[in-house]
DNA sequence: ATCCGCCTCCGCCGCGCGGGGGAGAACCCG
DNA sequence: CGGGTTCTCCCCCGCGCGGCGGAGGCGGAT
C-alpha cells in the first residue's frame, strides 16, 4: 500500500479539468501526477514515455478518443497502467466502451475530490473487490454484442454501403433511402444490391438479419 | 468514516458461511455484526427491525431469494442500508439482478478476508466511487434486453402470428414459413398480415426490426 | 345458444423488390 | 500513364410481397 508514490498521467483536453485533478491529487500523500496530455495521441506516448500507475482518461478527446487511447495504451504496452476513464455523463454510452477496452475503472467528472483521491488509490492496488471480474464480464457481454464477432463481410462493406445497411436496418425502402442519401433510385438499388451480395442475404430483410446478428447494429 | 461502527446484517441460509463471515467482520475495528438471517424472508424482518447500514446478502436462500429481499427491503424501508449481495459464480447471472435490485455492491464467496472487510467498510460510506450510478444504468440496461420493455403489441401477438413473427426474423418468406408450420401458403400470408398489422409494421422488415428492437428476439 | 377470437384458406391486383446487364466519372496507387 | 476501386446511374424482366375482400370451422366466454 505504501512506499513508493502512485504515479499518475492525466489525458484532457480541457485545462481546467487538468489543473483540478492535479490540484486534487498533487496534495494528497503518497500519489504524484507525473504528467498531462491533450488529445488520446498524446496520451498513449506520453503513457508510454513516463510509464505511469495509473492514467486518468478524458473520453472526449481531440484526434484519438480515450476509448481508442485506452485501447492502444493496453494493447501496445506490457505491464500497462491501469487507466481510469472520465466521463461527464453517467449514462454516457462510451462507459460501456471504456469498461471493453480494459479500463479499470470509471468515474464522473462531478466526482468528489475524496472519491477521485479514493479511486486513484484503490486501482493502483490493482483489481478493487467492487469491481471484480463480474463487471468485466458485464461489460465484455455487452460489447460482445457490438464490436467483435463482426463476420468478415463487415469489413468488406464500402461507406456507403454500410450507410445503406443501416438505412435498411431502419425500414426504409430503396426509394427513401435514394432520398436519405440525396442520389437516384438507381443508385440505392445498387448499394442494396451490394449489401446483399456481400451479407450473403436473398433480401433486404435477411440483411437486416445480418446486421443485428453480427453487431453492426444493436437493438436499443 | 470514523465514529459509531458499522452495523452489519449478514444472510445465508448456510451456517459456516455465516460463521465465517461474522468471525472476519467482528475481529475488525468499526464493524460490528449485529444479526443474521437463514432466509430471504427473515431477511427483511430482521433488517427492518435492526436497521443496520449494512447487508451481506446470499443470492440462494429458501422462501425468498436474495434478490427479491433486496428489492423489498429498498422498496419498502425508508433509508435503506446498502446491500452486498454475496455469490458463488462470477458469472452468475443473478449478478445482473441484483445490481438492477438496487445492491451496493457484490462479492464473491472466495473472495479474501481482507476483500469482504474492505467492501463493507466502502459501502457503508456511501456510494462508491468505483460503482457510481452508470453501473446501475448498465445493469438496467443488461435487464432492460429480455424481460421487460416488451411494447403492447407483443402481447397482443397470438401464438401463431409469434411463431410467424419468429420465423420472419430467421429471413424465411412466406412460402417458406408456410412449409415450416406445414399450413397453405395463404394461411402464412395472413398470418404475415396479422403481424405486420399488430406491430405497426410496413413490410416484414420492419417487423423483424421491431422484433429486435422489441427485444422478442434477440441477436446472437 | 350466441358471439367472438383464432386458425385455416381462397381469389385479385399493384408495386416494390431483386437479378441481370452495361456505363461513365472520380479517385488512388503503382 | 494504366488499373483498380468506388460511386453514380440507366435499361428490362420476373416475382414475391403486401393490401383488399371474403369464407368456413372451431373453441371458449357470456
Amino acid at each position: 500500500m505504501s512506499g513508493a508514490p502512485v504515479r499518475v498521467v492525466l489525458a484532457d483536453d480541457e485545462r481546467m479539468v487538468r489543473t483540478a485533478l492535479r490540484v486534487i491529487l498533487d496534495a494528497e500523500e503518497g500519489i504524484e501526477v507525473v504528467g498531462e496530455a491533450t488529445t488520446g495521441a498524446e496520451a498513449v506516448s506520453v503513457v508510454r514515455e513516463l510509464r505511469p500507475d495509473v492514467v486518468l482518461m478524458d473520453v472526449r478527446m481531440p484526434e484519438i478518443d480515450g476509448i481508442r487511447a485506452t485501447e492502444q495504451i493496453l494493447a501496445t504496452l506490457e505491464d500497462p497502467p491501469r487507466i481510469v476513464v472520465v466521463t461527464t455523463f453517467e449514462n454516457d454510452a462510451y462507459v460501456y466502451d471504456a469498461l471493453h477496452a480494459g479500463a479499470a475503472g470509471f468515474l464522473l467528472k462531478r466526482a468528489a475530490a475524496e472519491e477521485l483521491v479514493q479511486a486513484v488509490r484503490l486501482v493502483a492496488c490493482g483489481d478493487s473487490l467492487l469491481y471484480p471480474a463480474a463487471v468485466r464480464t458485464l461489460a465484455a457481454e455487452h460489447a460482445a454484442r457490438q464490436p467483435a464477432m463482426a463476420p468478415a463481410w463487415v469489413a468488406r462493406l464500402t461507406d456507403r454501403e454500410a450507410d445503406v445497411l443501416r438505412l435498411m436496418a431502419a425500414g426504409l425502402t430503396n426509394a427513401e433511402i435514394a432520398g436519405r442519401l440525396s442520389v437516384g433510385p438507381a443508385t440505392a438499388k445498387t448499394h442494396v444490391a451490394a449489401v446483399l451480395a456481400k451479407t450473403g442475404a436473398r433480401d433486404r430483410t435477411q440483411a437486416v438479419i445480418a446486421a443485428y446478428e453480427s453487431g453492426f447494429i444493436t437493438p436499443g
